[in-house]
DNA sequence: GTTAGCACTCATAGAAGAGGAGTGCTAACA
DNA sequence: TGTTAGCACTCCTCTTCTATGAGTGCTAAC
């Protein structure tokens, strides 16, 4: 069966109608909403087919329909107009955008809460990843002759640290000496692009420096290693709640918990598109997640480098609005990534004058 | 009228009886469960009593009694027998105790989870205030010549920081010496005990060491004074989605929204006790958070140096098993006090072996 | 002081029925 | 051939009614 125009037209409108009142759509409704012209009788004939093509279903016999995942994948892959874009309540975001910021992850934060407030939906923010990130910085804090500290300063003024064990002791110039060698090798590097080699050239150095530094570089190692861990902020958790689809209490805690489970939300956020995709819509059974087969996810990623390195997305109810959600993010990431590019120079301009 | 000793029995059977079913409880089923040899009639002249004690309330004219926030109270006050000590359950805890730990924030979350996962309530963890910690070290990490960072470690490892802007460019060698007048005087001390005449002191001794570091001290002790902000932690805030008596998705959706409100969480984990009481209990609309009133919360608060620093709290409903929860924070947080007193101990000894 | 007995209350569940939204099908029409 | 009016039919939803039963309070007798 051949999907002509009309039928677009009231797949549309049947969705467009569910979207904003989470009732099965019924044959007359479209009828008069539609200027087609068209009784209610021919908008049937053309709602079967429609059904009988997978895109909309019907809950029960004597009911209206409802978009299948199918239909809603349709429908944004070929009918969102990508016209939603910044709105007067934009303001809070564009704020934010422009501010020049401290330390990212307190702004990604907050960028998370406007993005939940704005969509009324759940906004789930993964940071970059820390292994794609320039490090400004490394430091060892000495705080005993046995235990020292490594901060780690990335971009954006994200600080990692871990405690560190030594098995001979150390003074603090033996700390200060170090870590102008791991400055010296890693500042301005990104951890991925450390090869082995030059591991083990810093390693060789340190040892030189003095024999006491004999398993630190294997410490320090493994900690860049295990900062690849990705930090995921969600905001609005709750936001979805107010959807009459999760007014159903077992459902609702299904959600919950899986907007508190850390693992969960590291899958969601993953981020391995081709770096010339920038945005990724899962509809409903499109989900891995179990406990979100009745959600919609819209994740955009942000780029660093040509790379893309963190992600925004927006957890919502399968009816979202997927037209200002697509468009808030769309502008919220662009915005975004050119501040992120651009945070590091303006801040030392501003200190200079 | 005087609570006698019959109608305190009935009171406990009917709490006894509520807190495993959450249904009224009837004059029978107390009759058949108290071995007191006494007819449901008879109970039904005391429960009419108890009940206008304030004690136990009516749902309804022909439903059984359910105990008041008034009858819990006199419950948690004098019947609550602090029998549950540990149990088999308990290896988790026990285990996670004896652990020498790294860092403390990471194993205060994972006690969260475990007081979460064996209680089935919401588990609410204050990390130790910051300004009453011991400071351990302060370190200033060059970022470029106009900035750098403020890391402050405390007592348990626990890393607070802060970016700090300079008018004038200071040279990474600046930032050591500014470091060692730091250390020389903090080192070792609380926020707190640093009085205005010593803090004036360490501005004039950096500034006698670089007319440069004008203004630097002001950013670092706003720092430290902003550091008092506490870091809370809630672990299984879905647990409390079980139970009957948030089934109704208005009332799932208000507590879960407090969940997520820091303001709220931290005027939850409030400890401003006389520093030798232990325990805060409060019951239902004693709760100052509106969302809580159906709720129960027992704190315990945790010393160190003799002042309570911490609190450890768990959120169930009104029902909850006050006696298991009593006992379970009595136990972890008695050894959490031991083990966070002596970890730094152990770290050094341990290193030297 | 205790208890059996009884009338009474009221939440709850289920049955029955009305209403209505919406469908599919058929036959007629342009 | 596409469109439409008409109509029977389905089935959800809401309301009403009734039966049930758990539980009470009161009274009178033990």
């Amino acid at each position: 069966m051949e999907l002509n125009d009309r039928k677009i037209q009231i797949l549309q409108a049947i969705i467009m109608n569910y979207l904003e009142t989470a009732e099965p759509v019924g044959s007359r409704t479209i009828s008069r909403r539609l200027p087609l012209g068209l009784s209610s009788a021919t908008i049937r004939n053309e709602m079967s087919d429609l059904e009988e093509m997978g895109l909309i279903v019907q809950p029960h016999t004597s009911a209206g329909r409802i978009p299948s995942t199918k239909g809603y994948r349709l429908y944004v892959d070929h009918l969102v107009g990508l016209a939603g874009k910044p709105m007067e309540q934009f303001d809070a975001l564009r704020g934010l955008l422009q501010k020049k910021y401290v330390q990212l992850d307190s702004l990604m934060k907050e960028m998370g809460d406007i993005l939940a407030e704005l969509t009324k939906y759940t906004a789930v923010v993964a940071m970059p990843q820390f292994r794609k990130t320039t490090i400004k910085r490394l430091q060892l804090v000495p705080l005993d002759p046995y235990s020292m500290i490594l901060v780690v300063v990335a971009d954006g003024n994200i600080v990692r640290n871990n405690v560190i064990r030594t098995r001979h002791p150390l003074k603090v110039e033996d700390t200060y000496r170090m870590t102008d060698i791991l400055n010296a090798h890693l500042a301005g590097r990104t951890v991925d692009s450390v090869t082995q080699e030059e591991a083990a050239l810093i390693k060789k150095e340190m040892q030189a420096d003095s024999t006491m530094m004999e398993g630190v570089w294997d410490a320090i190692s493994n900690t860049l290693k295990y900062a690849e861990n990705i930090d995921v902020f969600t905001s609005g958790a709750t936001n979805i709640l107010n959807f009459p689809e999760f007014s159903d209490i077992a459902r609702a805690r299904a959600l919950m918990e899986v907007f508190h489970e850390k693992d969960k939300m590291l899958s969601l956020v993953d981020y391995d598109l081709k770096d010339d995709e920038s945005m990724k819509i899962t509809i409903g059974s499109e989900n891995t997640i179990e406990q979100l087969k009745d959600c919609s996810v819209v994740t955009a990623t942000y780029k660093y480098g040509g790379q893309n390195i963190g992600s925004i997305s927006v957890v919502g109810p399968m009816r979202m609005d997927y037209d200002r959600v697509i468009g808030t993010l769309d502008y919220l990431v662009k915005d975004f990534q050119n501040m992120f590019a651009n945070n590091e120079e303006k801040e030392q301009k501003e200190s200079q004058e």
